[in-house]
DNA sequence: TGCGTTCTGTACTAACTGGCATATAATGTG
DNA sequence: CACATTATATGCCAGTTAGTACAGAACGCA
């Protein structure tokens, strides 16, 4: 991955990785929102000193920022990976919401939900440029589904009467609302009958379909 | 409403109206959220100073569990009004989520969608109390719908398939997710469309009604 | 070996943080 | 009026905050 093994900079050589240091940067924020976490923290949790830390990411806020847009990019291929493979709809939407829900309930301090929604949320009134994230991050899932919706559409899957932009507006809601129980402590049984539900409640709507689902 | 005008108290009077006051320091903490309200914000806002704010509501992480609890006494009140009118299901929920978006659309500093998602959710892992408010909170919403769901069912307004549970999980979760895009500066409109859709979705759900939806 | 380069470690700063001690102002009561 | 009572106003505190200056350490290169 490393793209030229021969071309290693010259001074003293770094003793963090990048990324791993980002990722942890990542958690430390995802625990304690922006605000709530210290440079003393973000310091202890990465293992590097704060000067490193500006030479690495700039200040505090480009730090979260750029937190932020690791974890849409991994959010991203994700999404996409799930709703891509040619699977039937409903086993697509399940396996999506089950990935989904691991991410959410990881974390050695208890199930922490979407990094968005745990903190950037709270950040967006404040500060446009996070703000400005999140509403991308919105738009980006939103058309995810609806495009996933269209294709399932025109495959038969959903009756000739679904709207795909509304189903995508209820299947994105079901990750919200799923990062926020997580993040209120709601047990993994739980969220998987919220989306458990809001699968049947998707596949089963738009009139009756031109193929039932396989199997049946 | 004041119950007694002669049992005034014996020394000097409040400059402050303690209700008014909690609203004040709520819309602080609302738009910075817990952490990135400082007390000089709140004495600020309030216009009260430091001592006057503690003898009122204890220390900062006390007021903002007061201030948790008014919010939700006042949201209890709006869902209850209303769900328990007893008008067809697609108008219930229309104006339900009208009102939701009344109070997620205000804010002299831009909108900031539901104090829970707002606040309360960053600060949940690390405060236990604050995660238990807002566990309770998801609770009481989806209790809610769930008994409203289960009524219009029982007048035939819903088909004899639909599942009152399910129904109420997703009606909530459109409630997160209008908080949400609210917050990341989503128009009315945009809002609105994404309530409509849901309402269509979950009041065409569960198979055929028995009785259709009037002046149809 | 000496030198330029790049990173790390320590220590510092000025501002801000939540919280409180103390003094004073405004009321009712005797 | 003096006094108890309840509030406000000023100013202080020790701890923490984000950010940085500076010295030294670890490398490549000559």
């Amino acid at each position: 991955m490393v793209q030229n093994e021969e071309a290693r900079p010259r001074g003293r050589p770094r003793e963090y990785d990048p990324e791993v240091a980002l990722q942890q940067a990542m958690d430390a924020f995802w625990d304690t929102g922006f605000s709530g976490t210290s440079l003393d923290d973000l310091s202890t949790r990465t293992g590097m000193n704060r000067p490193s830390l500006y030479a690495a990411f700039g200040d505090k806020q480009a730090l979260y920022l750029k937190t932020l847009e690791a974890y849409l990019a991994g959010r991203r291929k994700d999404v996409a990976a799930a709703l891509a493979a040619g699977r039937p709809l409903r086993e697509t939407l399940r396996e999506l919401y089950e990935t989904v829900l691991d991410r959410f309930l990881e974390g050695d301090r208890g199930a922490r939900g979407c990094y968005l929604v745990g903190t950037a949320a709270t950040e967006a009134v404040d500060n446009p440029e996070v703000r400005e994230a999140l509403a991308r991050s919105l738009r980006e899932l939103d058309g995810g589904f609806r495009e996933a919706f269209s294709r399932a559409k025109a495959r038969g899957e959903l009756g000739p009467e679904a709207d795909p932009e509304a189903l995508a507006t209820v299947a994105s809601a079901i990750v919200y609302t799923l990062a926020l129980r997580a993040r209120a402590g709601q047990p993994r049984a739980a969220l998987r009958k919220v989306a458990d539900s809001a699968v049947q409640l998707i596949c089963s709507s738009g009139g009756p379909t031109r193929k039932r689902r396989r199997g049946r």
